[in-house]
DNA sequence: GAGTGGCTGACAGATCGCTGACAAGGGCTC
DNA sequence: GAGCCCTTGTCAGCGATCTGTCAGCCACTC
């Protein structure tokens, strides 16, 4: 689970910093609203957690052009508490929820998992590529109807990549999405994951743009 | 079984909950409204037993706001005798079923294991998965016809997984089902009680999915 | 044919889930 | 109230699996 979190002063940040990873999650930062806005509209994040008062481009402005630009991951609004005006014109811009500051720092997990699970909740629970059939519910994968086993590392490379077929995934992509920010940079482990893929579903699937990184055809091959 | 209990009266509500925990529920209890709306939108509860008049925010805006947010649990709604404006209210705000007070506590359970049944897509008491039976009515389970004794947090846990068979359930969220909130995270008391019920019903019905959590499947394996 | 990027097999440390033993607590009987 | 049984969480140890690293190799590009 890669987040984003949007904060300008550190005191607040860094606490919340440490309080997400240490929950499992991924941690990319911003400190102010054009950096926000460009690193929520290039790169994929699970959820953004968003502070209204920035430096640069505000808050709200930054969510709309989210939005205007297509970008749906889910949206926490932090916003001094009480501000009911503000509230709504977080709905209306497009935010998901919104947490009023002073928060405790297990309200904001949860309902930041609340937010992802939600938006989970909405994907379709099969995806079928080729031979190939994902099973998000089950967590499964069968190849012409035979259930292979992987692990879980493995699935959530297969998992990534048929939810984003159709576009070229890069390794940094991949890494950021498998792996803690402190990961070793140029590891192979993706690489080795993908090998060991392939050898259980086949060489079909994955698909390598050398270079560039690896894709999964839409509609199969 | 997990539910919440919204209700500022502690007379009643104490009495709601001796008599749900007796019936085999785990009971988690808000006395106000934004506990109560906050702890509905972030934990997941097989259903929610929700008094109108609350202090902080009254208990229709509570249940608007959880389906305004996606949240589709089954909501009780306690409310006074006869106020019919109340119930077509809260039936317009998206509560499932509603019960006048006062009421009979065998009544409320009975209305609350149906919407259970109702939302589980379960329009019988009996789930039937492979050789095992589960009467959710009677409480009871059998395997190949013979009745098998579980101990009460064994039959929850089979209750919870038969009643979400065909995608994995993570330990994670079995043990938000089976234990009260403040329960130690990083115990294993999960797999201890997985293991228990193994060796009663038998290792096919219950499947690790090593990573993931554990998986029952629809059809039985 | 040189150079770069990607693939592969072997390996070892880390992690995960299962199990048996144990003890605390509750309820029942006598 | 003593003794017993049942339930249930804790703990330590085990075995299997997982997974990143590394070195060497292959293949594509120019």
């Amino acid at each position: 689970m890669r987040v984003l979190l949007v904060e300008d002063d550190d005191r607040v940040g860094d606490a919340v910093e440490a309080v997400l990873e240490a929950g499992g999650f991924v941690v990319d930062r911003s400190r102010d609203g054009e950096d926000a806005w460009f690193k929520g509209d290039t790169e994929h994040y699970s959820a953004v957690i968003l502070d209204l008062g920035l430096p640069g481009m505000d808050g709200l402005s930054v969510l709309r052009r989210w939005r205007a630009a297509g970008q749906r991951m889910p949206v926490l609004i932090l916003t001094a508490r009480g501000d009911w005006g503000e509230r709504v014109e977080g709905i209306d811009a497009g935010a998901d929820d919104y947490l009023p500051k002073p928060f405790r720092m297990e309200e904001l997990q949860a309902r930041l998992r609340a937010l992802i699970r939600r938006s989970a909740g909405q994907a379709s629970a099969l995806i079928e590529i080729g031979k190939t059939i994902l099973d998000t519910r089950r967590m499964s994968v069968s190849v012409e109807g035979v259930p292979i086993h992987l692990s879980p590392q493995e699935y959530r490379l297969v998992s990534y990549l048929m939810q984003h077929a159709g576009r070229v995934v890069s390794q940094l992509e991949l890494t950021e999405q498998l792996y803690a920010q402190d990961f070793e940079r140029d590891s192979n482990a993706v690489e080795v994951l993908v090998g060991r893929v392939r050898r259980k579903l086949g060489t079909d699937l994955i698909q390598t743009r050398r270079g560039f990184g690896y894709l999964v055809e839409l509609d199969g091959v």
